[in-house]
DNA sequence: CGTTCTTTTGATAGCTCTCAAGTCGCGTGG
DNA sequence: CCACGCGACTTGAGAGCTATCAAAAGAACG
């Protein structure tokens, strides 16, 4: 199995106009497109906005920390990590970003992305200009309603993770996380194939490779989860759970 | 001096017509009416939409966690603590919010606080009921662009709390960026008062009261800083931020 | 099938926390 | 005005968690 490959993702075709523009359904906007009500020259001034672009090449740049800040992009498919450089030239990793997530919105401040974004297996987006979506946004009170609330979300998403928690329920809380967004993405539940490098799992919770690796090592012997290199089983969610509430809020 | 009084905070009159609405030159909405040219109907609804509220007393909740959201707040005077509380009835203190900033942007995503919010001291607010915000965003580009724009200084912002580095470079980091904020809204440089306890500081910066006070003291000793209590001298600007660069990106 | 990166495992050190006690500051009441 | 009391702050000693260093085993890739 040397490259993951997630199953077709359901789509809905908007219009019956032979416009070839398609939505995921596990998009993020497809929330903004059916739950508001967006009237159909909205909703093809927003297919007009969308590109798909990709695939990109495990390692590949999505784009850099610096680069002019245009569009925002939805995951489509596979795994997108997020990571910033500081002075010093150590590296923090801000998120993993898996199918109908958004990646961006924290470039909206400088009009320059503050980190670099880089795809960890194949994967596709849906990018959206973001100065014709924010135009786009004024005459559809939904979306400019869904906007605020991703935006919001992230907002309380990096705040829980700056809490201080002990390093194995920080990993019992990412271990759930991620596979309880991978179940919303469609995938089997109870099982998953991380995209990332074990360096990666650790930078992002604070912790070192080792601690991370010996973690792993003590869930198993729990009978938590079962591990074949980056495959894991978690056979006991709620005990994870429970490790990862005794200390991790929220 | 038992209580700080904050200095006069500038104000100008947006219109001539005898309406008695201010706003505050620091407010984080002063660079939407200045910079994006909004005409004068769309601030006299700004200035219908913006209410004038406190003084909230030392201890006293400007809104706690789970209340209805209905409106962000710009703090005009005194400093504000956001926090929250885990399952585990643990709190962790999200920020401290000063003259100029904006409280309560996280709660949009569920239309419920997050978080609480409490007066450190005398504080007073201006609040912006969010739902009539959104609706005059949509008319006033330049309004719903400053929205995006602070929510996603705030998303860095957590991210970058979120860092994993030494103590004494967090909390380095921490009296410099106070420092600077503090001179934004008008406070001399190179000294403040700080309206928090050092557990609250210990807490944001996720570190015990103890090490905070044991820090105090290194940079005491070091020159770095002069203190009584909760005031404090930064004789050495330069060498604090290089203690924080040392470790604190960005 | 060697090379390289990832992951694991062990030993050790160190940073920070916890526990404990004492000091200081400040508001209250005598 | 001074004494008291309570909370905030400081300081010390020790423990614990996690990082660092080192090395080996394993997996991926050409």
């Amino acid at each position: 199995m040397s490259r993951v490959v997630y199953p077709a993702i359901a789509r809905w075709r908007a219009t019956d106009d032979g416009d070839a523009a398609h939505f995921c359904s596990t998009c993020a906007f497809s929330r903004a497109c059916h739950a508001h009500g967006m009237d159909k020259s909205a909703l093809r001034d927003l297919h007009l906005l969308v590109e798909h672009v990709g695939p990109f090449e495990p390692g590949q740049n999505v784009f850099r920390a610096g680069d002019r800040f245009e569009a925002i992009a939805a995951v489509r498919e596979g795994t997108v990590k997020t990571w910033r450089v500081d002075r010093e030239g150590r590296e923090q990793v801000l998120g993993f970003h898996l199918p109908g997530e958004i990646i961006g919105l924290s470039a909206i401040e400088n009009e320059r992305y503050p980190c670099n974004a880089v795809a960890l297996d194949l994967v596709q987006l849906c990018r959206f200009s973001f100065p014709r979506m924010a135009v786009l946004a004024t005459r559809v009170p939904g979306l400019q309603k869904e906007l605020f609330r991703l935006m919001s979300r992230d907002i309380g998403h990096a705040e829980r993770l700056a809490a201080d928690y002990p390093a194995d329920a920080r990993l019992a809380h990412f271990l759930v996380d991620h596979a309880q967004r991978l179940v919303r993405c469609g995938f089997p539940p109870g099982r998953m194939r991380l995209a990332m490098p074990r360096s990666d799992i650790a930078n992002y919770l604070r912790l070192a490779p080792e601690t991370v690796s010996r973690l792993f090592r003590r869930f198993r012997d729990a009978g938590l989860i079962r591990v074949h290199g980056r495959n894991l089983d978690l056979p006991d969610l709620p005990g994870l759970e429970r490790l990862a509430a005794t200390a991790l809020g929220n």
